[in-house]
DNA sequence: ATCACTTACGAAGGAGCACTTCATTATTAG
DNA sequence: CTAATAATGAAGTGCTCCTTCGTAAGTGAT
């Protein structure tokens, strides 16, 4: 039993803002008679809500477009730039950032360079320089931030705490979310990036309206996020995904596979060699295409469980190697194929490394809804906080 | 972005009576001041919206409570008996049925025993008097029947055709939803035995307020529930939770273990045959305890999985072993101790048997109010339908 | 049995929100 | 310049909820 406050005619009033908010949001600047008509409401009402959203500041008139019959009808838009937000996926050998409008369409993205070893400092000093040079390139100030979005490798706590990070060593027992709160003066949101890579190929990437969704990070490390019934998963504690603890899931040694064959030449970096082996089986050689096989069967161990335990309506697959997706997926759709109920949806990531920083836009964007423009949270406040 | 319906006058009126509704089925028979002061409505206005209820059959008066200071308030309930709910679990050796009024409180149960290999018509028979006996029991016509909802082995469709049952191998293909329905004027809702079960420990058992449950239906044959976010996980295609179908959960073979063992008497029935091994192991017999010791090693690899895909708050162990719980805990928690990110709490089913009928009536509720008693679906229909 | 106290009931008056209707206004098409 | 089109603004209506206040129906003390 949900909650069970009773309505006055304001709330009525706020339900309805709401929904033109809703109407507005989700189709570029719209005329009152067709705010009315999608809405329900009357005309005369429309009106009156639409100019107690303009005085509060989240909507805004914008010129009336010509060449239409009759009395130019005025328009009226949301104002999805009376905050920002921004998305930060601190990785081991870079911090990305991006900053987007209220509605998660991105206005600028910067990348910063770390040492996977660098100490603590460098790699918050690392986040201060990503974020501010967001903020330069899209000319806005920091107190314009709502809400920062971070998504990082490691295991966390529901606060945000950092459990473990295989990654950066620096990381661990780290209080990210307090470290990060003292440095900027808006909400700190922590996310595991896997996680965050998940919802952004769930709400604009290659698993777009599917509900379920399962997405691998495939790379030099292993990783996972689900999506269940549109929103992440994240678990009671927030440890949801980390199959790649269990050995029988063979995910953790994975990788060795493409890293250890033998055609990789001595002296290839460590990070390179796995590239080496699915580019050597691209081409079609026959020892790159043996240790892609072995791969792919412990890939498929995991996958297989997820797949069978959740059922989701796609797969992704994300990460450094999906960049090999034309190698790899043939052959993993094959082994789940045998192994699964219900075969789902397998594809490729379609946002590539921007997908966590653009997800972790998407869960700022979703927390924001949540917050403001749904239903049971209390009144619209003005606009600029 | 979900409905964008704007509200009327009449929307607010019926968003207070979901209120009210809510309300009076939230806590026993209330008077008037006490429903204002819940849903923070004023006097005169609950007044209104009870006497609407009243009239459409959805809310009754009650005589007042004696012994209190001042004029008796009139109280007002609920009439969770203006439709009834069925709930139906079907197994291999048993039909059971259950008979509850719209809030879940049971009213009548029975039990009609079937072979495992008996023909459909049988089956279906023994639906039927399972059913009619709970509306004898009830003295409850099956016109008031208003919804009915059934639990089975086996995978199923979305829409209630089942794709593949071990336990019951008429069952195999056959469209049962579309069957009941021949049968039954009322509404049904076909789902996995299971998945009921989980829903009924985390609603009423021993995973109560918990929102994020799996359920380890342990028995002759392996069977999971999950509940995530306090809803069934049904999958896209309804075929969440098929884990056991992965070799390398070591889930198909696990029961053989205790099937198998040596100390089991010739000629013991195969039903008996776990039972009996899971019985010496309590009182210590060493053979019987190292088969327990490898049955748990290979639930512990499945259940692993489980946990650390999705880190539920509560993993609730039901089925027929679950009767052996004492014997199955104990080395099942130090398994997953050691194989978890996060170690959940692990407990006993605590409603048995009918765990699977009230998991169905819990479902049927749950259905029941998301076509009524939600926002969304519209006004409230004069209650007999 | 009576009186004070407590609490609920019911009626009356008022405010806010959305609806319908209609005269007015701004633009395009011919 | 006129007709057609479509949006605007103002006026009047109905519904829902609110507050206020006098009345009714019990309990407990004298």
């Amino acid at each position: 039993m949900a909650d069970l406050r009773g309505g006055d005619l304001s709330r009525l009033r706020q339900l309805n803002s709401l929904t033109a908010i809703r109407a507005l949001r989700g189709a570029g600047p719209l005329t009152l008679s067709a705010l009315a008509e999608r809405t329900g409401l009357s005309r005369p009402s429309m009106k009156e809500v639409v100019d107690e959203l303009t005085g509060l500041g989240w909507v805004e008139e914008v010129p009336p477009s010509p060449g239409t019959m009759g009395r130019p009808a005025r328009r009226y838009r949301f104002r999805a730039d009376s905050g920002y937000l921004v998305g930060v996926d601190i990785g081991g050998h870079n911090v990305r950032a991006a900053l987007s409008d209220l509605d998660g369409e991105i206005l600028a993205e910067t990348r910063q360079p770390v040492l996977p070893g660098a100490p603590l400092d460098e790699r918050l000093a690392a986040i201060e320089r990503a974020v501010s040079g967001c903020l330069a390139l899209s000319r806005t100030a920091l107190d314009d931030l709502w809400t920062m979005a971070v998504g990082t490798t490691g295991v966390l706590t529901p606060e945000g705490r950092i459990t473990y990070s295989a990654a950066i060593p620096a990381w661990r027992g780290l209080d990210l979310g307090g470290k990060l709160r003292e440095m900027f003066p808006c909400e700190v949101l922590i996310e595991n990036d896997s996680r965050l890579a998940a919802l952004a190929e769930a709400r604009r990437g290659a698993a777009r309206g599917a509900r379920d969704v399962v997405f691998l990070h495939v790379g030099r490390r292993m990783g996972t996020g689900l999506i269940i019934d549109g929103r992440v998963h994240r678990g009671f504690g927030a440890a949801a995904g980390e199959i790649v603890m269990l050995p029988q899931s063979r995910w953790f040694d994975a990788p060795e596979h493409l890293n250890a064959c033998e055609i990789v030449p001595k002296g290839t970096a460590p990070e390179d060699a796995a590239g080496y082996t699915l580019a050597a089986a691209r081409r079609g050689d026959p020892v790159a295409l043996a240790a892609v096989d072995r791969y792919v069967d412990d890939l498929a161990v995991g996958t297989a469980a997820m797949v069978l335990i959740l059922d989701p309506e796609v797969v992704v697959l994300g990460g450094g190697f999906s960049r090999s997706s034309d190698v790899l997926l043939p052959p993993l759709r094959e082994r789940l194929e045998r192994a699964c109920m219900r075969m789902p949806e397998v594809r490729a990531s379609t946002l590539g490394e921007e997908c966590v920083v653009m997800g972790a836009i998407d869960y700022a964007v979703e927390h924001l809804d949540d917050q403001l423009f749904t239903p049971d949270t209390g009144p619209l406040p003005l606009s600029p906080r």
